[in-house]
DNA sequence: TCAGTAGTTTAGACGTTTTCTAAACTACGC
DNA sequence: GCGTAGTTTAGAAAACGTCTAAACTACTGA
């Protein structure tokens, strides 16, 4: 549980960052980045742990969930089991190089952009979206209480259809009220 | 629907169970006005929506886990089952008695106090607590996708311990790298 | 190069949280 | 009261994630 330090400036910002990643550079092998990266944070660049990082990492911002990564890699001809999949993602999120998406679904999202930025988070399809730009900003800050430390600030802005139409549908589904 | 926003002022929540309803007109009895709630966005005042409603409720702001809220019931001789629990806090959540919490841990949690605010999580006893006053702002809010409309903004400031021992042990559980 | 070792992966069992099902029950209008 | 639609319920089942122990593999040092 610890996405340490993705913020508050200072800290251990793990080795990772002096690994520039999505690199334009075609002299630099994507291989030997993926590799590289996962040295710099301790993790030993296994078959499978390779693999997952070439797909999170190769296409630029992703949100993903353990099970979509794994649908993936399967259809990517890259065999692995799902516990590896969970592990990983977790791995990845301990060094730094994920982070996890405070939305309250069903499933855990991983995002692959570990600065700062916030999220749209599509009630209706359960899906995450970056919140383009950087416009926007979080004031007045509280202190954290004592003995305590802020590890992250999230925005999350909930979105739902204009016309309502999914709520009506799900109310009018089970067996409600 | 809008006796709802009680302000907690670091309210001592100890043995609240014998306060009544907080409310100024004396005239309303409590039970009354929970069946009134209810009725209110069309749900029937049953016994076991009534119990639930009234632990909810009559306690001021309160941050609950279906789990948590089955057990309270459980506790006041309340006879209901976990479904109905279940049921119950999506029923009121739909109908904006309550309001889910973004926190990604595995339990949900939701909130009595559906005004705008927004929450400390702390990751290492899981629990959610109301950032105190209103300084906290958002500013530079993006558009909703087209079609899309904004359902909630929400902040969710994740704490951890000072000294980050909390993490070292969990780090120390399990199967890390 | 090779063996030892520590770290990693895996299938499958397991735990927890939540939803579903179908039968019994109940609030409410008439 | 009666009928009916809405509710509740236990238990089954699904969904998500973690754990276990055995097999496997990347790395180290010789």
């Amino acid at each position: 549980m610890s996405i340490v330090s993705i913020k508050s400036g200072g800290v251990a910002k793990s080795h990772a960052d002096q690994i520039p990643w999505p690199q334009k550079s075609p002299a630099a092998c994507p291989i030997n980045a993926v590799k590289a990266r996962l040295r710099s944070v301790g993790l030993r660049p296994t078959r499978q742990r390779m693999a997952l990082g070439w797909l999170l990492f190769a296409k630029g911002d992703r949100h993903v969930s353990a099970e979509m990564l794994y649908e993936e890699a399967l259809r990517a001809r890259e065999p692995l089991s799902l516990a590896t999949v969970y592990n990983t993602l977790r791995q990845f999120s301990e060094a730094g190089l994920l982070r996890q998406v405070s939305v309250s679904g069903p499933k855990t999202f991983f995002d692959t952009n570990v600065s700062e930025h916030h999220h749209f988070y599509n009630e209706d399809d359960e899906t995450v979206v970056d919140i383009p730009g950087s416009e926007i900003q979080v004031s007045g800050l509280p202190q954290a209480p004592d003995g305590m430390v802020i590890s992250s600030v999230e925005v999350i802005v909930r979105l739902r259809n204009a016309d309502g139409q999914e709520t009506l549908t799900k109310l009018a589904g089970g067996q409600r009220a």
